[in-house]
DNA sequence: CAGGATTATCGAAGCGCTTCGACGATCCCC
DNA sequence: GGGGATCGTCGAAGCGCTTCGATAATCCTG
């Protein structure tokens, strides 16, 4: 093992001054610099990371929980913790991966332990019980989720709320009149995270105020859930034209049900998904959509723990706007009996 | 932020008694035990990480490399990363998430710096260039995925040509004469990882020993490139009546293709798939397959790390047995002309 | 060109832990 | 009951780094 004390005797220097040319904490001379980096370069030095730690009291690793199975998509998951740890070594940081199973328990260890500089937790709960111990420990945290309470705390999530408008709105313009939400499943709404909540609130105000009649209804995403939910949509009121869903399982089974019932997509009936771009466009035909920015939220949160890090303590509520991309499942409905605005 | 010395202020004895309280590395009276661990509780200390992996040489951190973009199924991916971490805690390790774009810059800075104890990498390529800086540089490492030579390294991964073998074999026991592989894409097999040509090899030599006519094809898993190739495999030979798949992606467009072209299926036509369990039981019908054990592939690397980590420095190539799950997708053929061994 | 400010470097202390050797106390066996 | 093991505890050194003065050299500025 290489040590800073052996680049120091190479390059002719004190180890304070290998330190210094490392850290850029004080000016050094190019010369000296130049001497330095090249002992490095040759003896292909890497500071030890706990002996770093150790004496700066920073880590330069960031901590982030992750759902072991949980309502989230896997692939959305996956693609925030790569986007995450692609941030974090922007920064000079590695990412340190726990999973949420370990609790209030890991959060404690980890804050206790001094092996992380700040957290990024995700799969946020309403009354998450891993916030507590984030105020108490006052450990920089960043949470990729919206909990009821955000008091004091960095938050970042795709506004679930604009997203549900932005589908009424969507579906308003091309003179839908009767539209459904397909959401998440019943446990979703009750225990869970919020974000089916928000989007629905979103959806149904929009709705009133564009003058639709929105209906909804939780939905498993199973074959056989999505098949009973459309039948008694449909049943409830035939002339529903424009449905929501977000459901990433839903969508396959909805789509061939609506072909089975002869309900042609774009033309008779259009749908609208709130899911990743990449499900969107798998899809036949491809989708209109809200894409969910897996990959900003990932970027977002470790600026913000980054910024904590550097003193800004300020809580910071970070919505990301919702984008509606238009493809292939949507259209102006041809045979209404009046104009939309 | 507590420290081993104050907690050897509150119990009274030394600080070198509580570490050796901690580590078990030297007797301790139950009585002296006892009052330390009084202390550690009421005081709520955690070692801090740094210092300890500072004086052990030991970080207790397993590297995790993930690909960020790979010919693996993401689902997979993230399973095998749960696994690994869930395992890990077991023997008191955290995981260090690092992406395989960092390559061989990142391996050497793992090793350089002390962070991680070992490192376990995922997405192998058959002439990996992460391989030739282990041996190099020394560091424990565990590969999921099998490389082409993996002379004194440990490796774990599923027996893929068993694998083909037995989806011949299953074949070839329900009567099936005409079989065909629809594979990975092309790049998958030239470039890669060689678990496609692994499974390819196992298949052909089995099918040609109980006497099957074998077919492949590479397939890019987007539903024109998978009607394109089975309108061909048709075309070619038309008695074609058994299918493997190994492209999770290729699997709801072959369904669908086969049931537009009236082959029913188990009837008529049998499909095995290479895939997760879950996309097996997704599909419908619920498709007959050799499941990929993720999570007991990241429950080995973790075994064979730790082991690496006692002193165990063997080169192990840790092949796990496939396991054909019978269900709905494949059934004997009826209307044969003649029986099968 | 004197004297204060600035720049470049060094030495030493200390971060919190592990571990080695030492040492008294207790044990057991003949 | 004397002497070698064993047990339980302690003190101190040291892991590799950062950082705080201190100091010498160089720079301005009037």
């Amino acid at each position: 093992m290489v040590t800073l004390a052996e680049v120091a005797r190479q390059a002719g220097v004190s180890p304070s001054t290998v330190s210094y040319v490392l850290s850029r904490k004080r000016s050094i001379s190019d010369d000296t610099r130049r001497k330095v980096e090249a002992a490095i370069e040759s003896l292909g030095y890497h500071p030890h990371a706990g002996a770093r730690a150790l004496a700066s009291n920073r880590s330069n690793i960031l901590a982030l929980m992750v759902p072991l199975r949980s309502d989230m998509y896997v692939p959305v998951i996956m693609e925030i913790a790569m986007a995450v740890t692609t941030e974090a070594r922007e920064y000079g940081q590695d990412v340190l991966l726990l999973t949420k199973d370990e609790g209030t328990r890991g959060v404690r260890r980890i804050a206790g332990s001094g092996l992380a500089d700040a957290m990024i937790l995700m799969d946020i709960e309403l009354d998450d019980d891993r916030i507590p111990v984030l105020r108490e420990t006052d450990t920089p945290a960043v949470l990729i989720g919206l909990p009821a309470d955000p008091a004091g705390l960095a938050c970042v999530d795709l506004d679930f709320e604009a997203t549900g408008a932005a589908c009424a709105d969507h579906l308003a313009d091309l003179g839908h009149r009767d539209v459904a939400l397909i959401g998440e499943g019943e446990g979703v709404y009750q225990r869970h995270t919020g974000f089916a909540a928000r989007t629905l609130t979103g959806f149904q105000r929009r709705a009133a105020e564009r003058g639709l009649r929105a209906m909804h209804r939780a939905c498993e995403g199973t074959y056989e859930s999505t098949a009973g939910i459309l039948a008694r949509i449909l049943e409830e009121r035939p002339s529903t034209t424009g449905f929501v869903v977000q459901n990433e399982s839903a969508i396959p089974p909805l789509l061939s049900l609506l072909r089975l019932s002869g309900r042609a997509v774009p033309e008779e009936t259009s749908v609208v998904a709130i899911c990743p771009d990449q499900v969107a466009l798998q899809s036949s035909p491809r989708l209109t959509s809200v894409s969910i920015p897996a990959q900003e939220m990932g970027r977002r949160a470790v600026r913000l723990a980054m910024a904590q890090l550097e003193g800004d303590r300020a809580e910071s509520i970070n919505l990301i706007p919702p984008t509606l991309t238009v493809r292939d499942s949507t259209a102006a409905l041809a045979a209404a009996g009046f104009a939309a605005s």
